[in-house]
DNA sequence: GTTCTCACA
DNA sequence: TGTGAGAA
């Protein structure tokens, strides 16, 4: 009876994507970036990765991820890591309101 | 399974 | 800029 809103719906893929946390392994395996590059860029501060807990395994979130996707596409575009790096953080500005938007929202009885 | 450094093109 | 290999 009770027919999913837009809004339920928007908020089951949030609860997937703020629980979607994995290794360089499955970032390099989606995103079709080799693990090397990943670091690398994480090393110029492109991106920046979650440690869990004690281990050295650097993981990724969704954040991350979705970074990774959009510079490797940029850097197909023509663009160079830092032009990519721009772009991204401009992106990035607008998700984290989403993310903060829906984070209430879940939060929120 | 991941991470680090060194070196090279 | 991105990758190779070895080592821990």
């Amino acid at each position: 009876m009770s027919e999913p809103t837009s809004a339920d719906n928007v908020l089951m893929d949030f609860d997937l994507l703020r629980k979607l946390i994995v290794g360089i392994g499955e970032v390099a395996d989606i995103s079709g970036v080799p693990q090397r590059q990943i670091r690398y860029w994480e090393d110029k501060g492109i991106i920046q990765s979650v440690k869990e807990g004690e281990g050295t395994t650097r993981k990724y979130d969704y954040l991350n991820i979705k970074k990774v996707l959009l510079v490797k596409d940029l850097l197909d575009d023509g663009y160079t890591l830092d032009a990519a790096a721009r772009k991204v953080e401009e992106r990035m500005k607008t998700i984290n309101e989403v993310f903060a938007r829906l984070s209430a929202q879940n939060s929120t009885p």
